[in-house]
DNA sequence: GCACGGCTAGACCGATCGGTCTAGTCTTCT
DNA sequence: AGAAGACTAGACCGATCGGTCTAGCCGTGC
């Protein structure tokens, strides 16, 4: 690395971090920018130093970061994967073990990062890019299974259609299988 | 009516009314409580005459409405319903033409009010015994159709699961088909 | 050595938050 | 008529909100 990088995380990242994890625990507006800092250890002028647009920025950031996390997740999943049902299967189980990390109380990392948000537009044409860009990740799984890019595309919005549903049941209910046997309810008994 | 009731909305129906569509569009904690005030009529006192525990409860008493109105919905869908798809169909109907009627950009009315809201334990068991009482009614009508009380508990559990999921969709996509073609995706081509 | 830019540090700002409290009005009962 | 309670009305409170601004540290290039 010939930048000026540190070998442990930088305050942008820290940042990043922070607010991901606070965003998705208690929601965007119900974050203040102070929990932020004191989380990422980082003081107020660091923030707007490398945010400008303060808390939206950061908003767009965590987004970006965890559709990232959630590509990475899904490549994983389909990596081995003999069918489409078999990578769905795997990346739900990822997800029920990330649910039991999280201790079953926060949002989904999806959804609950990429839908609240600031009401600027501009964090929307954000969040639904980055959405975007998970929906084709995982229908270029399908794809590469066989399917046709059209229904390679409807069965990844159909599996995050039913992973959303499931993971705000499964925190309802602070149980992860609910997430486990998505499968199941989405493609039947194996 | 012996009741002291007046025939136009009471004040603590008009404010209920305002907190539940504002809950909606902008969240629990993007909402102020000078915006309910507001948009309701009624001043600051009167609010904590009706509840006491401010803010918090009148989460509560929007979550209860709501489950009210969709319990009401998804009773309208199944009375005349041959079978399980006809009712899910009806109900995803009515359900997109409240999505349009709302201009796209509310949240689920199920799940985001009853899903976000104060941090408060007594709200959380609150909301999950409202979603219980939706998903019982859902259920009630499919044993009414023949499905055993363990099958019906589940449609009604994917279907609602499937229903969170679309309308975060349709939201996104600012598109109320997603809605429309929830059943043919849960159930495959009729 | 020294000027300079990237970055840190936190005091400070007006606005708004949810919530409390007192005063006053209106209805109802005796 | 008059007392009592339900309800309205809004001034006021401390806390916290997101954001701005100035001062200073620190590594680099001249």
């Amino acid at each position: 690395m010939l930048t000026g990088m540190t070998e442990e995380a930088s305050t942008r990242d820290r940042l990043v971090f922070a607010a991901t994890r606070l965003f998705r625990q208690r929601g965007y507006d119900g974050t203040g920018l102070s929990e932020v800092l004191f989380e990422a250890g980082v003081p107020k002028g660091s923030l707007y130093h490398h945010f400008p647009d303060g808390k939206a920025d950061l908003a767009c950031a965590a987004a970006d970061w965890t559709a990232t996390e959630i590509i990475r997740v899904i490549d994983d999943s389909f990596r081995a994967a003999p069918d489409w049902r078999h990578g769905v299967t795997t990346f739900c189980y990822k997800m029920a073990k990330l649910f039991d990390i999280l201790n079953s109380a926060d949002a989904c990392p999806i959804f609950g990062l990429l839908f609240e948000g600031p009401d600027h537009e501009q964090f929307r044409a954000h969040a639904e890019a980055a959405f975007d860009r998970i929906i084709a990740a995982a229908a270029r799984h399908g794809e590469t299974l066989g399917m046709t890019p059209g229904a390679a595309h409807e069965a990844a919005e159909t599996c995050m259609i039913g992973f959303q549903g499931s993971w705000t049941l499964a925190r309802m209910r602070r149980r992860s299988d609910v997430l486990r046997s998505l499968p199941q309810r989405l493609y039947g008994l194996a």
